[in-house]
DNA sequence: CTGAAAGCGCTTACAG
DNA sequence: CTGAAAGCGCTTACAG
């Protein structure tokens, strides 16, 4: 059992030392109009001396309002926290929440069973709204959340109809952005290894790219998925160059898996860009200290967390004309290795 | 404010339904012994007939008891979070922490006057315990915290005296072994680009590799300090190159500042590992990545995360008998950079 | 094994 | 502007 030595003053005491009643000290605390400047004085006086700190959860169980949301990884903990993209999200979320004196909790579902429990945890109003994390697109967990009436903004746009605001970069356009790019550099063979086909961020990638291709009137030279990592990418190079040896232009649509792809091309014996261009998805640090530096659309991951945190203090706060769901701008990043 | 359609069920409709008090609701819920059969079994459909599930924060409340545990980060959120080492601590703590019925509150020092408000914040009894990853030696909030009754335990070991418990990795045999492996690669002008001198992880890299070069009557060929980052460990290598041109071997303390150099020495010339061996310190992903991959002084960051997890709940669960500190072994990964 | 009661530390109508 | 009182949803001696 905890042994903490500590006992920490409560607002009784503090209403004592100030000589006023417990309604007024907490009045006083909590900044309220109708306090006497007298009052106000001696509470203040009071809390300094005692080193007075709230119990916040006991102000959170008369308020009903626990001043802390959740940070919810839909995805195996343990490989989630692997990939770079979490720290830059968790970054952003970290500046959004700056100021609004909310706490962060990170809750990540550990496996199926767990997935369950989360569920319930969340519903049971321990803290007052959710940002899930999301990557696979048929994840049920936001719609289970939502239909529960606990305010949830995603982070990625679901693939099943859900009634959930989301901000997600723009894929599509990105896709776009790289097609149009390896075209401009002359490209003539150009290929794509996409993400996975259950994922909104493949899907959109992928689909930008055809479009891209087919605004540039180019049958593509080749698709094939992957599922975003550096292995990935690299089997994917493999099966591409096997099938489509004319290959000169290669789209992926991650860091990790253009990465991979690069070593595998460096193996053959392609030089990159001069043989083979190369572009990534993601602009991480990975892109600039890959040899040569590679090419990739930027997505502004920060800036999506920071995002989501926002709008999910605002509907906690019920303000009114929140956008439902926002996509933010990508752009295309050249270096050398295109 | 807040604005949820959705009335939880309360202890008290539980008891009703299951035609019992609340006490013996409360007894067959938390799974204690004098429950009669006839009344655990009420109780359990009732709490699934209602969708039951506690309020934390008013059993908190009663029982002082938060289960949850805080990870602060003691630096400047933005900066911490961009480090890969971070996330890499962050699965372990949750490894740690999954099967304890914990959870995880996530806080960071935005800035100075923050880092008064957590301390405040966490000795109020808002959690059971924190896990304090404190990058800077000097820090004073671990000492802080704990000499306010707050079981604390840190990641790192404290510069100052502490009576903190702490877990690290043992950075000075790390250090030892790089410089062994630089003298046995037959390197003879072996330099070091050492971390900053007011973190541990810097001094103990640097001070088991001097105790190294020593071991084999070797005289270092120079010692520049730098910040752990890629950034920093380049202009290192530039001065080390300037001031001794002769240099064969390079102890970096960390990958990034491996990476750094890395880049440095290739812009000047010098061939990897054929004119100049290096080794890095983390044996991060970016060690496996880098061209040439580096050979790398693995720490292992996860089970530090973990360790400082479990003595954690052990000590908020006055578990007799822990090891105060604990540092947990390196080792050498050999790879093409040497 | 069970229930009535007190208590955890706050906030907030309500009456003055 | 202020205080007495009720209430937030639980747990836990205490008496039976």
């Amino acid at each position: 059992m905890v042994e903490q030595s500590r006992e920490m003053p409560t607002l009784d005491e503090v209403a004592r030392v100030a000589g006023v009643s417990r309604s007024t000290a907490s009045r006083a605390i909590n900044g309220q109009v109708y306090v006497s400047a007298k009052a106000r004085e001696a509470v203040t006086n009071a809390v300094a001396s005692l080193g007075y700190s709230p119990n916040l959860l006991a102000r959170s169980l008369a308020t009903k309002r626990t001043n802390s949301i959740a940070l919810v990884l839909s995805e195996r903990g343990d490989t989630v926290l692997a990939d770079p993209f979490f720290a830059r999200v968790l970054r952003g979320v970290h500046a959004g929440l700056s100021g609004s004196g909310m706490q962060l909790v990170l809750l990540m579902a550990q496996d199926e069973q767990a997935q369950g429990e989360l569920g319930q945890y969340l519903c049971a109003g321990h803290v007052d709204g959710a940002l899930v994390v999301s990557l696979h697109g048929d994840d049920p967990l936001p719609d289970q959340l939502a239909s529960s009436g606990l305010p949830v903004v995603l982070l990625g746009r679901p693939l099943a109809k859900v009634d959930v605001p989301y901000v997600d970069a723009d894929n599509s356009t990105g896709g776009e952005l790289a097609a149009a790019h390896l075209v401009e550099r002359g490209r003539r063979h150009i290929a794509t290894i996409a993400g996975p086909r259950d994922m909104a961020a493949g899907i959109d990638r992928l689909s930008g790219w055809r479009r891209g291709m087919t605004a540039a009137k180019r049958r593509p030279a080749g698709v094939v998925h992957a599922d975003f990592t550096a292995a990935g990418g690299a089997a994917a190079m493999r099966e591409l160059l096997a099938a489509y040896p004319e290959v000169d232009g290669v789209f992926a649509a991650s860091d990790l898996m253009a990465v991979g792809a690069m070593q595998v091309l460096r193996e053959a014996g392609r030089r990159i860009p001069q043989d083979v261009a190369v572009v990534g998805f993601d602009d991480s640090e990975l892109a600039e200290t890959a040899v040569p530096p590679l090419t990739s659309v930027r997505q502004p991951i920060e800036e999506m967390g920071r995002a989501i945190t926002l709008r999910l203090i605002a509907q906690i706060n019920a303000v009114a004309d929140q956008p439902s769901s926002v996509l933010l701008p990508t752009e295309l990043v050249p270096r050398e290795s295109s």
